[in-house]
DNA sequence: TATGAATGAGCGTTCATTCAT
DNA sequence: AATGAATGAACGCTCATTCAT
């Protein structure tokens, strides 16, 4: 159990690494952090990473990966409904958010990440959630449950870029909205999402 | 007299600064260029402001009061027409964020960095800007031009959220939305405000 | 007398640069060492210095030029005698270098200092060195003292190459040289000069 | 069988470590990359060689060595002609050193840096190169072709100080020279020597 | 004999902040 | 009120060396 743990220092360094970005923004990432709180020599992360640069980058593909992981699950659950799947896309997003903005930094394959540069596998992990969301408003279009005037990357970009501004208010404004709404987070984001889907219905 | 003076040097260093992340980008602004620009001593930036932060705290506001005059003609510009009001809202947004990153991170930097404190003058600023909006919707509430069965704070919030989330898009990804859709970000822009303004309608 | 002494953090910065790198040679000098040893904070040394090159380059300047007025006086202390004056040159060169070959590291305005870009003082500072010699053996050959079939510049270069040769054989192997030869430094210096010169001459 | 293997890999690694410092150059070589060029664990350098320091000893001690039969050859090439055998030295000397600063670094770096302990290994051979060129210099003196008024020794030191200062000025210089003199290298080497073995005729 | 994961002091450099003047 | 010299912790990163296996 113990070997099990204590051999594992590339995942024992990814997860530091995520906590103290969860913990204290992205931006406030250190090696020497990491190193401390790892209980590791500064070293030691160079045995299993590049550069800082390549922790946030295996941190942001593990984290796009879970999403779109999150994001296939919710659309299987709607079967053939496209504004269905959508929803729950929304919905899962919230959830995988829940606690932390970090991941909405992290994840947010059509943002930049300052400086980090795209490797493969990281523009990968981006297409690979922005080919799903297309392919489920694409299918709603041909089903005629979706507006056909606007193209579906557009109402894709619209929605990644919408649902992540929600995910940043709620992160950084929570007290905020349920003072001002009296209502929870997840009651105000289910009326987001209703706005969002009766948008995109044809009428 | 020497109030006037000092007050000068209170707005020129905050100028200075403004100017420096207007050219260098945020994350390039350093105590060191500040003085250096303001042709002033470092020590003096602490007679005007406690800490590097309480400089960017104070731009923020300043920040948050422009887009405020700029939402309030935005207003003005559409009497007695919510939607439209709302409309040019969003679209003074845009305007602000347009060409430069910097108004967008600095209005939303204190949200974004849950870490650092809110003054209390930081958070009217955020307020003042929330009320218009919430008056506007309100206003159309009244008018039954927009729907009655969510309150004017949710809307008010996701709008701002919503908003604030395609700023960041825009800033961060343009060339992939360009690429992705083969349409100009303010395009792609007029179509979210539809979509938008669309959800809010009575039906 | 102690605040002149301590005010220049320049000077002192320099000469404890100097005395590291007499101890231990030309790569052990590390920023932190001389901030160590000047007793001052490591940032201050960035008050004072552009970069840890500038610092050897600041050196490089100082000795090139305090070499140069040695020669200058070997110079002048044997007015319209080349030969004398290149043989004095020579002494000063072993005067200046007696204790410790860093100097010819230093100085060497022919040698590369690896990866310190030259700026224009510092090939300044070369070039005087350089016209200073020429002009002697030209004004030999002038005056058919000084064999004219070789260039004056090959002459200068070879000068310069063997004598710099000569203070790291002296610098390094000082004690075997004295074992092996039974004379001194100086002595064996002698002999040098004296073929050197010896074979400048016309036959 | 065992010895034989471990020898292996002691000259392994010595030839891999030498290998780097040619194509790298000698502050480029490091333990690291020894180890993965000579696929070999790392620790295992150190079954074989003390420090980083012993292997730079080793290959010191080869590059002299190596240096050491070039000039047996040389001698042999001219027999009982000994103003031909030093000139012939010299040549070895610049043909040694030609396509690789590497070795002029390694043969006079443990001279260059004085901190550094020389080994009895290390002083024998230097000591041998000595004793060969000083056979020489007295063989000349016997047959009276070079002069006698100074100790063999004594011009054994010169011709290597020399040597070694002109392989140095052409290693970190050669643009310079060439380009002062509008002459190649070896054209400005072969005045040095017809300059040094000219003074070393009897007269 | 051989491994290679782990170390930790070290590198050059930056910069927000302090404080004696 | 104003200065600016000085600080020192922190940055990302390297690398010779050690040691449990």
């Amino acid at each position: 159990m113990s070997s099990e743990v204590a051999k594992d220092k590339y995942g024992l360094i990814l997860r530091t690494a995520e906590q103290i970005m969860l913990e204290e923004g992205m931006d406030q990432l250190s090696m020497n952090k990491v190193a401390r709180a790892a209980q590791v020599a500064k070293g030691t992360l160079y045995l299993y990473f590049d550069s800082k640069e390549a922790i946030i980058g295996e941190l942001t593909i593990k984290s796009r990966r879970k999403l779109l992981r999150h994001f296939q699950q919710a659309v299987q659950q709607h079967p053939e409904q496209p504004l269905k799947q959508l929803s729950a896309i929304c919905w899962a997003c919230l959830e995988f958010f829940k606690n932390e903005v970090l991941y909405a930094d992290l994840v947010s394959f059509y943002e930049a990440n300052t400086g980090l540069q795209e490797t493969p596998d990281l523009l990968q992990s981006s297409l690979d959630i922005s080919e799903l969301v297309i392919g489920v408003i694409q299918d709603g279009q041909e089903r005629q449950v979706i507006r056909q005037d606007v193209d579906a990357a557009s109402l894709s970009f619209i929605m990644w870029g919408t649902n992540v501004g929600m995910m940043h208010l709620f992160a950084s404004k929570s007290h905020h909205v349920t003072e001002y709404t009296k209502r929870g987070l997840p009651d105000v984001f289910q009326t987001f999402i209703e706005l969002f889907i009766d948008s995109l219905k044809v009428k």
